[in-house]
RNA sequence: AGCCUGAUGGUGUAAUGGUAGCACAACUGGUUUUGGUCCAGUCAGUCGGGGUUCGAAUCCCUGUCGGGCUGCCA
């Protein structure tokens, strides 16, 4: 690890220290997602935090799902999670576990804790437990249930774990403090009777450990130098501690917080995304304007561009908006390097050239070009082509460099045209321009060595694929789409225009485009092959549109 | 209200008692067969008040504002 990479933040520091003081051999570092949905850009900001410790200080790094709710999690979310994680490049070898593997271990903890008086089996309704529980400024009082023996709580806990009780009628509490000022340590529920279908353990259990009698003790049974967390368990660290001090745990972790990643225009909430595929406002866990890990590799997004993002939003101890724009920045930056270059027009105006030859002519475009070995590719020039509708303008202002009445422009990669004449329908709509070419442009440049202004795309009106492209906008409106009105929702906020599809005219070397392989339609955007394409349909979708600074120019006249 | 926690340009993040730096955004200009990329530059900040100190973004006190916490979710 060099500083100049990797800038340190807080919880490097912190590590830093404890390494010089010769605390760990190793550091060790885990993901816990619950298998309950996908992965979010949220997500692989926290898997960078983790991973990237573990990596850049040679230690390891686990995968546990932290699956202690059977009624809301599913094997299909194990292996999405699990795919993500590869795709995201977060390795964690043999290193895969489950908290269910620990259900067994942390049975025989609670039942030892009952025999020490740590822990009893309660009675209360979910009702009663919320009054009892008092206020944010009034101590709790104990529970009728409080004082049983051991002896008592130990068989009713063995019955409950039998099954002979109904849900919610029973739980084991941990016996702290009803009146401490920490909500959490208010005799914190250790299990709870569930009688749902394990995705792993089945019918085996019919309790189930709680996340918080769960979780340090996994971390500790795992070795787990330091569990890295979001801020919202800042409040549930003293109760992590306390699990981790009053049983025969075989390590001692250390819970570190710090502030989730949050971006404008994006939700994180699991519940919410959920609840926008499940009521089809988006097409599934996937859809390209979905700000899960899914929905970015199918818009185009890149890891390295996530990684980059997450890399620059830094690690803080406070809550944060990273603006949109750096996300865009980080894609259009590593997709600039990567992305081959293609031509295609998105809003077609026909051209007719009228001193053009009938035949074809090929000229050949680079790949890329700063970089000459990705070769050339050939594109063919006709009579009638279509360029870009807003490359043309009839009464162009002064700083308009593009095609105009009686102007030249290049076509790039091909010749120097003139537009001659503007033919307009009935209602005045430009429908077709005329123009001529300079035989001696072809290649791009004239013995005379004068200067074009601009140069603009184009495609052959004959020789083309036709692809469907689609653009897409902020899922909502606002920045922050959970900033509502009174009786509304973040639902809301949605944007009505979020998914645009068009019509597209493509170069012909367009229809060989695979999977997966980024492209810059020239001086448009970056787009990529979408999963519904198939033989015969094309169909891109645009990562994010090239800066435009013309266009930006113009908005605000 | 009680407890926990935080506050640096428009945004995000550094500086750990010694010149407030970097990036994005915005704006200029240069290069350019992409109004892209690249390059150069400009704009702009320590929440308020007190204190300690030769010296404070940093330490102390205090005020203000923000976030979190009252699931048998994680």
């Amino acid at each position: 690890m060099t500083e100049e990479e990797k800038p340190s933040n807080f919880i490097r520091d912190f590590i830093d220290e404890e390494l010089a003081a010769g605390k760990h051999s190793q550091i060790v570092t885990r993901f816990p997602p619950e298998p309950n949905g996908y992965l979010h850009i949220g997500h692989a900001f926290a898997i960078g935090v983790s991973y990237g410790i573990a990596q850049d200080y040679k230690g390891k790094f686990h995968l546990r799902f932290d699956d202690t709710n059977p009624e809301k999690e599913d094997t299909e979310y194990v292996d999405a999670i699990k795919e993500d994680l590869r795709w995201l490049g977060a390795d964690w070898g043999e290193n895969l576990f489950f908290a269910s593997d620990y259900f067994e271990q942390l049975f025989d903890w609670a039942k030892g804790m009952i025999n020490e008086g740590k822990a009893y089996v309660d009675d209360l309704t979910p009702d009663e437990m919320r009054e009892y529980r008092g206020t944010l400024t009034e101590p709790g009082k104990n529970s009728p249930y409080r004082d049983r023996a051991p002896e008592e709580n130990l068989e009713l806990f063995e019955k409950m774990a039998a099954g002979e009780f109904d849900e919610g009628a029973k739980v084991l509490r941990a016996k702290i403090d009803m009146a401490h000022p920490n909500m959490n340590m208010r005799d914190p529920v250790l299990y709870r009777i569930l009688k749902a279908e394990h995705h792993r353990t089945g019918d085996k259990w019919k309790i189930y450990p709680s996340y918080d009698f769960t979780h340090g003790q996994s971390d500790a049974i795992e070795g787990i130098t330091h569990s890295l967390c979001s801020l919202e368990f800042e409040y549930h660290r003293p109760l992590y501690n306390w699990f981790i001090e009053n049983l025969p745990v075989p390590h001692t972790p250390r819970q570190i917080e710090f502030a989730r990643l949050n971006v404008e225009y994006i939700i994180t909430s699991k519940r919410k995304l959920l609840q926008l595929v499940n009521d089809n406002h988006v097409d599934g866990w996937d859809d390209p304007r979905m700000p899960t890990i899914a929905g970015l590799r199918r818009r185009g997004y890149t890891p390295e561009a996530l990684k980059e993002f997450c890399e620059r939003a830094g690690v803080a101890k406070r809550e944060r908006v990273n603006e949109y724009a750096l996300l865009e920045y980080c894609l259009r930056q590593d997709l600039e390097g990567k992305a081959t270059r293609r031509m295609a027009v998105l809003d077609p105006l026909k051209v007719v050239i009228e001193n053009f030859p009938e035949e074809t002519e090929w000229y050949e475009g680079p790949n890329h070009p700063a970089d000459e070995a990705r070769g050339k590719r050939k594109v063919p020039l006709t009579k009638e082509i279509y360029i870009e509708r807003d490359d043309f303008m009839e009464d162009p202002p002064r700083k308009f460099f593009r095609l105009g009445p009686g102007r030249e422009v290049r076509l790039r990669y091909a010749c120097y045209i003139t537009c001659t004449d503007v033919i307009k329908d009935d209602e005045g709509n430009i429908v077709e321009l005329r123009a001529t070419f300079d035989p001696e442009s072809r290649g791009g440049s004239t013995p005379d060595g004068r200067k074009v202004k601009g140069t603009i795309h184009w495609v052959s009106a004959t020789e083309n694929v036709e692809i469907e492209a689609r653009h897409y906008e902020q899922l909502f409106t606002k920045t922050n789409p959970n900033e509502v009105e009174e009786g509304q929702t973040f639902i809301d906020n949605l944007n009505p225009d979020s998914k645009n599809v068009l019509k597209v005219y493509g170069e012909p070397e367009l229809a060989n485009a695979t999977a997966g392989e980024p492209f810059q339609f020239e001086r448009k955007g970056y787009y990529i092959l979408d999963t519904e394409s198939e033989d015969g349909k094309l169909v891109f979708n645009r990562s994010v549109g090239l800066r435009d600074s013309w266009g930006k120019k113009q908005q605000k006249k």
